[in-house]
RNA sequence: GGCGGCUUGGCCAAGUGGUAAGGCGACGGCCUGCAAAGCCGUUAUUCUCCGGUUCAAAUCCGGAAGCCGCCUCCA
């Protein structure tokens, strides 16, 4: 079971080994909580979700810890503009992001916790460095010593001498060096604060992810992860406040998730393309939304284009199809328990799926081998006579099995068939004038002529239907409808 | 200026040195009264270009071109 993953501190792929065998204690970045979340936060967050549901399943006692930073000059900025405090900001957005991702059926971390709440562990994280002379007070402020720490740099594979040259930065003179960073902040009038050593303050930006995961995790831990923007200087600044404060190293694999880009164009505020993870929800089904961020890998950039969510929101059609077609032959879904480590009763197609998922979560290969496998049920199902009949309902059953375990590691299919298309549906009448009565009343009229083989008047009305934006599909038990895209 | 990444069929996209997954689209077929859905088949002798290593390269090395990201708040 050689999972391997990329880590971004040696740029490379490597075995995945835990600090204590069958644990893994795992930070994720969560987000600060200033603004409403967009498709970028959903890839990131959605991305561990699925790394956590994985390990989870393949046998691992994960701790997954993810946090808000609740703390920080955007969130104050914001309160002051509209007047409020910053604990009504942060409790306004950490509400939304709640919102939003259980709307995309992530789970819950172990851990959740707020940067507000660890104060006290950022003090004591502080005055060790300060001990240590590796940070230094100022004027109430409280800086990181960069020249202390001699592995500065090595996440983001950048040198000290090197960055100096061309950097935008706004030169504090009181700083030794201009890549200090404040560890401690001393409090502005009107601004949130804490009792320390150094008067009132609040914690610089980095200071709270070490705190919590030290506090939460220990001072050594397996996973750590975020956006690819958090490499430099967020997760670079953590190592050297962590390792600088412990003297050891601070954790194991660095695993960072790619930009989501909208129409090929980076997303960014100043292009007016920020695009809100409740504005797309609003359009699409939570599970085309998961299913388009797995078509990529996810450390690759990946496209938001109307084209792309339109062929995931086929595809996850194309997977609920199936699953009304077994439960329309069968009668019930087959019973699956994700229960792990016991890998005798999973199938080939899990095995593929695995495969793929232990090379660096490939979820796009995993993808592929999910539609290989749905290829392969309807096969069977189009193939069925009286004297498969048996045989193909254990083939069926199996191989389905595989697939709504893959599901669960995805977080999607969570919805009954019918239920699923009835909704889409619904949904869809809300933007067409039609009433179902109208639809129902005319494929009774054409279900008649076709009775009568009056096929002229059948198709009549179902060119009347078509016009109408409904298609019709006639099944061995019936007729049935929906609206077309 | 410094650092990093990417370039695979009409489009999206995987690809672990051993002879190009998957999805969408298109075309042909099966099924169907006709459709739809589903299935089958065809759609890259070739992976931006030029060299090199190797029995063997989309995969490794060197170079060129184009695109992109980070270095400033950002998932």
């Amino acid at each position: 079971m050689p999972l391997k993953v990329y880590n971004t501190l040696s740029g490379k792929k490597e075995l995945f080994e835990t600090i204590e065998p069958g644990e893994v204690r795992m930070y994720v970045c969560g987000p600060t909580v200033y603004d409403s979340c967009h498709i970028g936060h959903a890839r990131s967050v959605v991305f561990f979700d699925i790394v956590y549901r994985f390990l989870s399943a393949v046998g691992y006692d994960v701790t997954y810890i993810r946090n808000f930073t609740d703390v920080d000059d955007k969130i104050i900025n914001r309160a002051n503009q509209l007047g409020v405090s910053s604990e009504d900001i942060s409790e306004k957005y950490i509400n939304e992001f709640y919102r939003d991702m259980d709307a995309l059926n992530v789970k819950r971390a172990t851990i959740e916790p707020r940067a507000t709440q660890h104060i006290g562990d950022i003090i004591n994280i502080v005055s060790v460095l300060i001990e240590k002379n590796m940070a230094y007070p100022m004027d109430g402020d409280v800086y990181f010593r960069v020249a202390s720490f001699e592995g500065y740099g090595k996440l983001s594979g950048r040198k000290l001498e090197d960055m100096e040259a061309g950097a935008r930065i706004d030169i504090d003179e009181r700083k030794e060096n201009p890549f200090d960073f404040a560890l401690w902040k001393t409090a502005k009038p009107g601004e949130p604060s804490w009792d320390s050593p150094w008067g009132k303050g609040r914690p610089g930006w980095h200071i709270e992810c070490s705190a919590m995961s030290w506090q939460l995790l220990g001072e050594s831990f397996d996973i750590h992860g975020g956006g690819k923007d958090l490499i430099f200087p967020h997760h670079e600044n953590e190592i050297a406040q962590s390792e600088a404060a412990f003297g050891r190293q601070f954790v194991r694999y660095w695993l960072h998730n790619g930009f989501v880009n909208i129409n090929s164009e980076k997303m960014s505020k100043s292009l007016g393309n920020t695009t809100l993870i409740k504005d797309i929800l609003a359009v699409h089904h939570p599970e085309t939304v998961r299913l388009f961020l797995l078509s990529n890998h996810y450390r690759s950039p990946i496209d938001f284009t109307d084209q792309s969510m339109k062929e995931s929101a086929g595809n996850l059609d194309k997977l609920y199809g199936l699953l009304q077609r077994i439960s329309d032959t069968y009668g019930n879904l087959p019973m699956v328990r994700l229960n792990s480590n016991n890998m005798s009763r999973y199938g080939e197609v899990w095995k593929e799926f695995f495969f793929s998922m232990e090379d660096d979560f490939n979820t796009a290969r995993g993808l592929a081998v999910l539609f290989e496998a749905v290829r392969k049920v309807n096969r069977i199902m189009d193939d069925i006579t009286d004297e498969t009949a048996f045989e193909t309902k254990y083939q069926v059953e199996s191989i389905a099995s595989d697939i709504v375990k893959i599901a669960n590691i995805f977080g999607i299919l969570t919805e009954i068939p019918y239920e699923y298309f009835d909704r889409k549906r619904s949904d869809a009448l809300k933007s067409n004038t039609v009433d179902p009565e109208t639809i129902e009343t005319m494929i009774d009229q054409r279900t008649q002529a076709r009775k009568n083989k009056d096929f002229a008047t059948a198709d009549r009305i179902r060119k009347e239907l078509e016009d109408m934006k409904i298609t019709i599909e006639d099944r061995a038990d019936g007729t049935i409808w929906k609206v077309m895209d």
